[in-house]
RNA sequence: GGGGCGGUAACUCAAUGGUAGAGUCCUGGCCUUUUAAGCCAGUUGUUGAGGGUUCGAGCCCCUCCCGCCUCACCA
């Protein structure tokens, strides 16, 4: 890319007129780097401070330039903090000599302004300024503020102009702050304690992906970065700890799409003597309330291809059509949360709960029994479906994308999955082909993942050895030692988020995803 | 990895195979309550990279790079 080549960026003449006006600033004896700049008021609040009765506040604020509007021997100017913007007056009568630094200014300067408050005719609320200072000059031109920047591989390789034009982009990843905090509150509240398990192993263990390796040159091991914290924190349940959590990194080595960046965060949450229906309960319970802290509490559907239909003639409950916007950064985003509610989703009250095969069985799919997998196969066949895998649970997998998973617009808990595909989950009393566990769907995207997990030993290694060579030998030996009933859960927190904010890719919550580097800036 | 679409000025975008343009930005001038300020004048390019066809390529062909969409893969 021609626009991200430091050598001609460097080049541009638009820089070294910024250089230029740098200079002026140390030829009159101006830093223009100074070390600080003491301020009293944020933007948002000298804006406030502004009253029709009160005297004139005397604030002193700082932030970026973001316009400059040259009027005669005046000038506006608007600067913006973290808190938002605010409108700056020059005078040349009350700056004298200072006023004609005012043109060595530029939009992305940060200034700090001392003066005071007041409205302009139009009604703006307004700092006149009696002094002001360069805190820091800019030398690469920003985006223009009117169309700002749209170029989705600069926005994503550098997302602090994305920043700097989006505002909703900054509200996005405020509010991915506000769910994760909220969702340690939540959990701590409940007396749950957040641990830290490796993210180096020398075994990647607890999830089916293709793991990153590194390499420990004083060990000399092959170290794998982790797919799943999943093993370490049922060791924690084992040891002792009731109710555990993590809420960090995963890593898998694997293609990438809308729902997928190699490195991403999930929540893995553990308890005692809990069970996959505590573990339900317990989902709705987080969301609702992370959805409620990030006042995201009913949100946007995203537009489908086709609209979900419901998976049962008494469902009320699920918005059959999707009216809402499909991007995030569509401009009337925010009044779509706030004011069309008949479009949204919704997240509070029971979820639907449906079991795996009944879910394939309503979708249009065929009416199978838990453990035939030579009808599975043949299922597979007649409905055309290309898979090169002759294994049972693939075959269950793909009949589950084709006919259950289109209609999962959710939010909806696919309960009771078959065993085969799911050995680190307990097995339903009773029912040996199929284990307590669910996933949770929403905008047909799986969100989360629990089950009762498997707590008998030489079970659990019959089910590993059946799948791979390579088990975790200490993972099933922890399990001798005994581990009580336990339920696990795991939430995808950037999906989750996707899901409150109404973002239609992980990359648009996640500040800066994996990209391929740039050939041309090495 | 397969298929589709795209990459042109700092930004957003135009341009039948025939002199690379507009708006914004930027530079200079006027204007002491403007706000997409206004008015006047002016500058801005390795058309993603490399090769080919052609008298002539932003446009056609080939290779490559990057992004987006989609399929495949993915407990």
């Amino acid at each position: 890319m021609t626009e991200n080549n430091p050598e001609v960026i460097e080049k541009s003449d638009k820089i070294e007129i910024r250089r230029g006006k740098r200079d002026k600033f140390r030829e009159i004896g101006i830093d223009p780097y100074p070390p600080r700049f003491e301020k009293t008021f944020s933007c948002s609040k000298a804006r406030e401070s502004v009253s029709e009765t009160e005297p004139h506040e005397h604030v002193a604020v700082a932030g970026r330039i973001r316009s400059i509007r040259e009027h005669g021997k005046s000038t506006f100017a608007t600067i913006e903090d973290e808190s938002g913007k605010v409108q700056i007056y020059f005078r040349k009568n009350d700056l004298t000599e200072k006023y004609d630094y005012i043109k060595f200014l530029d939009i992305g300067d940060f200034i700090g302004v001392k003066g005071y408050t007041f409205r302009t005719r139009m009604g703006e609320p307004t700092v006149h300024a009696e002094d002001f200072e360069i805190l820091s000059k800019s030398l690469q031109p920003l985006p223009s503020e009117w169309y700002g920047l749209e170029n989705k591989e600069i926005r994503y390789r550098k997302r602090y102009l994305d920043l700097i034009s989006n505002p909703e982009v900054r509200e996005v990843f405020k509010k991915r702050a506000v769910i994760v905090s909220s969702i340690r509150q939540f959990l701590i509240e409940r007396g749950f304690m957040e641990v830290e398990t490796p993210m180096m192993q020398a075994l990647a263990g607890g999830a089916a992906a293709k793991p990153f390796m590194t390499h420990h040159n004083a060990l000399d091991i092959d170290l794998y970065l982790r797919i799943a914290p999943e093993l370490y924190l049922k060791r924690l349940i084992v040891g002792g700890f009731e109710k555990v959590f993590e809420l960090n990194r995963n890593f898998r080595n694997e293609g990438m799409d809308r729902n997928h960046n190699p490195e991403f965060t999930m929540l893995e949450i553990y308890q005692a003597y809990a069970d996959y229906n505590s573990m339900m309960d317990l989902t709705e319970e987080l969301v609702r309330y992370a959805a409620e802290k990030a006042n995201a509490y009913r949100v946007p559907l995203e537009a489908r291809a086709s609209a979900p239909v419901p998976l049962s003639k008494n469902d009320n409950e699920l918005p059959l059509e999707a009216r809402a916007p499909s991007h995030m950064l569509d401009k009337h985003f925010m009044e779509v949360i706030s004011d069309d509610k008949s479009s949204s989703l919704k997240l509070d009250g029971p979820w639907q709960r449906i079991p795996f095969f009944e879910a394939i069985r309503l979708g249009g799919g065929p009416d199978l029994k838990p453990g035939d997998a030579a009808k599975a196969e043949a299922a597979v066949k007649e409905c055309g479906i290309e898979t090169e895998s002759r294994e049972y649970a693939d075959h269950l997998d793909s009949l589950f994308e084709r006919f259950a998973e289109p209609h999962l617009a959710g939010p909806v808990f696919i309960t009771d999955y078959p065993t085969a595909l799911s050995p680190l989950a307990k097995r339903k009393p009773g029912e040996p082909e199929l284990v307590e566990r669910f996933e949770a769907y929403v905008r047909g995207m799986e969100i989360a993942n629990a089950f009762s997990e498997l707590n008998d030993p030489d079970d659990q290694e019959a089910r590993f050895r059946a799948q791979s060579d390579r088990i975790d030998e200490d993972y099933v030996s922890a399990l001798r030692a005994g581990m009580p009933p336990a339920g696990g859960l795991g939430i995808g927190i950037d999906r989750l988020v996707m899901i409150l904010t109404g973002a239609h890719s992980i990359r648009d919550v996640i500040l800066f995803p994996t990209m391929r580097p740039d050939s041309k800036s090495d």
